[in-house]
DNA sequence: GCCTATTGGAACACAGATGTTCCATGCGGG
DNA sequence: CCCGCATGGAACATCTGTGTTCCAATAGGC
């Protein structure tokens, strides 16, 4: 399919399709099986495995894309939530409903143990973790998030509820349609300082 | 180490030491990585792979132990915790106490799909997700648990909030003496009917 | 002190996954 | 219509993990 207009072309290329296809085909497989083989891959990918090998030489360097891709996904979805803009608990909701639809990708992350030695990786977590630490620590300073937990703990909570809702609709427990609301309920309702509970 | 007594005693055995340090050793290493090999578990255990073999033949025979004994733990943990015994909140205390110091063991549920391809463990499970359910469920109908999120829901994001606090805890983010404390204030304030907020 | 049995190590065959090379095919543009 | 090129399949070497067998060492009971 194509491909001649690389060299016409200065722009960044438009994204080459099969790689798009592998790296889709790749996160969902490896979020529910982290060991599953480049044959599997390459057939749910609907491509052959010498074509997976051809974009990505070894198998480490689709784990790498892949998560790259994951975290990079996740650091878009927390600028979109604007996370300096408005009360913590506002941040928040506008959080999950920007990370929740990433959860195939998120999924994958925490299932593969091997992604974590690249230092980018680590450096990246951290700074998402960081940021969720300081949002909390803001709302916990204007009085929105109650500031007898540390915040830190909250962050996990938080991050514990948006997984575990997940896995509630991948199971089928679950009502998709309202996670997103339920998990800010929740959420919000738990984290709320004790004196402003409605 | 001895193993002589055996044709004397007929108890069922005061638990063979070597079946019991194998399985410490795996649940530790295959919580942290689902494909840990056998070298690496029966090093980590202090005994030759051989006598790996010699315990549980195949790796299979490993897992399935492993997650038959997790599982058991887990529900001897509910049982502790006297499901019917209570307001429906003190009693999620109650759990959290009891299932808190599982984690390395739960852990490892997390992390292996080929487990829960054994019917007892899919059966175990529902068992386990069912009785939080209806514990859930009679919190509700007695009001002392908010009845406008459905009670899957709510037991996700308590079981999510207890893997996420952990997760803390293992990355050395979270204080493990205060876990419990926290996951206990953050759950209950999350569930607790809005009408009734202190 | 001897005997027995359990252990750990070495060596082996086997299976599956990975990475590589080569070639036929088919689709595109010129 | 022909050419170029990306693709997919086949075949191959290799590596790692698994499961098995055999044997030497050793610790405990008699």
């Amino acid at each position: 399919m194509s491909g001649s207009v690389r060299s016409l072309s200065t722009t960044p290329q438009p994204a080459e399709p099969v790689r798009e296809v592998v790296l889709r085909a790749a996160a969902a497989l490896l979020a529910t099986d982290s060991g599953a083989s480049l044959a599997e891959i390459a057939a749910a990918a609907g491509v052959g495995r010498t074509t997976v090998h051809r974009v990505f030489p070894t198998r480490g360097d689709l784990l790498t894309a892949l998560a790259l891709e994951a975290v990079d996904r996740l650091t878009g979805a927390l600028t979109a939530a604007r996370l300096d803009d408005g009360p913590a608990t506002e941040v928040l909701a506008r959080v999950v409903e920007e990370v929740l639809p990433l959860s195939d990708e998120l999924a994958f992350l925490d299932s593969g143990p091997e992604v974590w030695d690249l230092p980018q990786m680590r450096d990246a977590w951290w700074s998402v973790t960081a940021s969720l630490d300081s949002l909390v620590q803001r709302g916990q300073l204007e009085g929105d998030i109650r500031g007898d937990i540390p915040a830190e703990v909250v962050v996990e909570a938080f991050t514990g509820i948006l997984l575990g809702v997940w896995n509630g609709v991948r199971d089928g427990r679950v009502a998709p349609a309202t996670a997103t609301r339920h998990v800010v309920t929740l959420t919000l309702a738990g984290i709320t300082p004790p004196t402003r509970q409605v």
